[in-house]
DNA sequence: ATCAGTGCAAACGATTTGCACCTCG
DNA sequence: CGAGGTGCAAATCGTTTGCACTGAT
């Protein structure tokens, strides 16, 4: 809980956790995404950028699970369909626009709440967090629809 | 896609689709249900009610699928964990608090993009839907959590 | 009678777990 | 050195699919 920060390769990492080399890859390859990614994603991305070193796809999970604990990833899922992904908890607070069509993931120029106090409206609930998704249809996309 | 509707058990139902004794039952478990279930909790209950009567989870998905395609159930995701769940289309549009603790949804009262057009927010992306839930702590899980 | 809808069992992908070994601190 | 982290293979979970059969229209 409390987070010691200690420096390793630029990164600040909660004390108590070692700081191995798989759990250097997994955080690398989320700082390098510019979008969530699976954890076979991320498996596969290691794998890639550092062939014969065998790593399993259960450490992967471990290690997002060791990292979601300690705030350092948010774990979601696409709305609609279940796809479990993760990205780096950068402090910055975004929602997207997806299309339906081809899943590009379109970042909102600001959130709707930053004037509103949802908290009034709902009474006796204590809102920590939120999330919002909009669906439908990229420019691209929209015109592949208008030809058919 | 032409949703003439015949009526049997008072249940509008999309001409072309036959009203068979399982898609009864899985409508029956959504009718009554007060909030979204996963496939396998709908299986379950119908289990429960008509026991002996042997169903198949593959069936359940199956029906859920083409109720989701003939907009009859809304297909949505929890956010956080990625667990798919099902409910009923019921043509009013609802968004939830959801306790982070008891897991408890609390309908919000209100649609806060009712004034809000946030299509012109995005540019070149026309927006059909959105998905918004807020999270935190219900009134009971705040107590107990303070007692701690 | 016909064909959409079903049950069953097997296949599948994503995620988890038990256990022996390894390694960071 | 020792707890915490890892690899591996097997287990589990939710979901999908192929196929032969059944039942609603």
């Amino acid at each position: 809980m409390e987070e010691h920060k200690c420096e390793h390769n630029d990164i600040s990492y909660p004390k108590g956790l070692k700081w191995t080399k798989q759990r250097k890859c997994v955080y690398q390859v989320l700082e390098e995404a510019t979008e969530p990614l699976s954890a076979v994603q991320i498996y596969n991305r290691i794998e890639r950028d550092h062939e014969g070193s065998d790593y399993a796809v259960s450490t992967i999970y471990r290690i997002l699970a060791t990292f979601e604990e300690h705030g350092m990833v948010e774990k979601t899922t696409f709305m609609g369909d279940g796809t479990v992904v993760y990205e780096l908890n950068r402090g910055e607070h975004t929602h997207y626009a997806v299309c339906l069509e081809c899943h590009k993931r379109i970042p909102l120029p600001s959130c709707p709440f930053a004037h509103v106090h949802l908290e009034q409206d709902t009474g006796d609930f204590t809102v920590t967090g939120h999330k919002l998704e909009l669906y439908g249809y990229c420019k691209k996309c929209q015109e592949a629809r208008k030809k058919q």
